[in-house]
RNA sequence: CGGGGCGUGGCGCAGUCUGGUAGCGCACCUGUUUUGGGAACAGGGGGUCGUGAGUUCGAAUCUCGCCGCCCCGACCA
């Protein structure tokens, strides 16, 4: 993408309305823009991360066998009558009237539909295990939205839902969650630490928490460094051994980690002093077993090998799509602006041309340009009329990790720069050299994609 | 919902107390000179001062109502 053709309206001066640096930067750089409060839209700067975020979420979901789907934000209010939710769940549900008379309302969340949907169609224990997802934007009339993405009203939110026939069918179902959620921050350049929680309004036996940790985190958590020592890694799991999905999910619950609901400062006393962690977080996601809280009122049976009907067991899971755009910032930023993970950039590479109009500098940009776009890469070229400083100050607003900077003076010697964002360290390269790097270091982002359904 | 604050060109602000015909910086447009960390100079365009009513010869400024937004708290992906 040229810059002049492309529309980027960064910001020298920080809005006043903005309090938390992943608001602030997030305005700057030209990401969103307030429609009113706790709404936004998202500008295409923005809207890039937000859909590699959903990319990878959708990746990881079908690589764990769960089933992507869409259902409407619109929802009637008699399903929720039908759950006793419609009257529990109070003036955070936006309730609409149709021009009919008809009670609707904007979707807190989808467990009602969802169920609808299974009792209509599964029958049988032969149809389950079954996993649904999917992406869709949610609306909580929350009482004091704030933080920017991080608590709107309208956010956007991966929600899953599993049926099973029988509590450790479910169980299999939540620790394959945990695993496939780990999995997914991972690869978001994220360290989400799963935290035992209340489980809420939701309600439900078992719920983990996830948390990245920031100083600007809304929840208080107590946790053993043990648990930020754990990494996936490139480990192949399969999603269907639920010995192997149980032993991973152990592997990260053993350490001590929870938030402040669930807190138990007797336990927390007897980690080793070193390793003992107090600390912020903010909540990216959640998963919850709930037995058959939802299956029973609602009548999701399905015949059992007996011929017996018998109620599902469910659990729901939740990624904050668009928090995690804010939260990602929150945890990678420094005083220039974003630094953006490898896997979530909006763009792969920044390619800076210092001598605008100058045919030297910019026929050795064109050819870098077409170079990495051959590779697949994405670049944002700076192709303005401006000065050297001010394109390096854009960039690393917007953070993209890596940039290569052409000017005339390297290009007497045959080189152009190659400068990680997080380091700020440069590296003389040709231009050549300098391409064929930048693919090796996506080349772990791009495999990712490799063995998936089509679509994911 | 309780408490606090703010609405003045796209953004950041001054002007409001003490009423007198709207200003500064950034951004934008034109030109010249610049060009490796947010350039300089010259010229230029853009604002019913959130909104409605009232007071007044005269209201951004005073009074009352309404709307919107932000911050602190209790709640939530």
């Amino acid at each position: 993408m040229r810059l002049t053709r492309y529309f980027l309206p960064v910001l020298k001066e920080t809005p006043a309305e903005a309090q938390i640096v992943s608001h602030r930067l997030m305005l700057r750089a030209g990401m969103i823009k307030q429609a009113a409060a706790g709404i936004y839209s998202w500008l295409p700067l923005g809207f890039r991360v937000l859909k590699k975020i959903e990319r990878i979420v959708h990746q990881e979901q079908q690589r764990a066998g769960h089933i992507p789907m869409l259902m409407p934000t619109l929802q009637p209010a008699d399903l929720w009558r039908e759950s006793g939710r419609y009257d529990a769940y109070g003036p955070e549900m936006l309730r609409i009237k149709d021009r009919h008379g008809r009670e609707m309302l904007y979707g807190p969340t989808n467990e009602e539909l969802i169920t609808d949907i299974f009792r209509a169609h599964v029958n049988s224990y032969k149809d389950l295990p079954l996993t649904l997802y999917h992406i869709q934007w949610k609306f909580r009339d929350e009482i004091r939205p704030r933080f920017g993405v991080m608590r709107g009203r309208e956010f956007y939110m991966k929600d899953g839902y599993n049926f099973d026939i029988d509590r450790d069918a479910a169980i299999h179902a939540y620790n394959r969650h945990m695993v496939s959620y780990l999995r997914t921050y991972e690869r978001m350049g994220l360290q989400a630490i799963p935290m035992r929680a209340d489980s809420g309004p939701i309600g439900g036996d078992d719920t983990h928490e996830f948390l990245v940790l920031a100083e600007t985190g809304e929840s208080e958590v107590f946790y053993d460094t043990a648990v930020t020592d754990l990494k996936l890694g490139d480990r192949h799991i399969d999603y269907d051994d639920a010995e192997e999905c149980a032993a991973i999910a152990k592997e990260w619950t053993t350490p001590y980690a929870r938030t402040d609901e669930t807190h138990d400062e007797a336990l927390f006393a007897q980690i080793p002093e070193e390793r003992r962690r107090r600390s912020r977080g903010i909540e990216v996601g959640q998963i919850f077993y709930f037995g058959t809280k939802y299956s029973e009122p609602m009548g999701a049976m399905v015949v059992n090998d007996n011929g017996e009907r018998v109620p599902v067991h469910m659990g729901s899971h939740g990624i904050g799509v668009s928090r995690l755009v804010g939260a990602i910032i929150e945890a990678s930023h420094d005083e220039n602006g974003i630094i953006w993970p490898e896997g979530v950039t909006p763009f792969h590479v920044g390619l800076v041309n210092l001598r605008q109009g100058d045919a030297q500098t910019d026929n050795a940009c064109e050819d870098i340009y077409k170079a990495l776009a051959a590779r697949g890469l994405e670049t944002l070229y700076d192709d303005r009329e401006e000065r050297a400083g001010a394109k390096f100050a854009t960039m690393d607003l917007i953070g993209l990790p890596w940039r290569i900077t052409v000017g005339p003076r390297g290009l007497k010697n045959g080189v152009v720069e190659l400068t990680c964002r997080r380091t700020g360290e440069s590296e003389e390269l040709s231009p050549e050299a300098a391409v064929e790097r930048v693919a090796e270091i996506y080349t772990p982002h791009h495999a990712h994609h490799l063995g998936l359904p089509a679509g994911a």
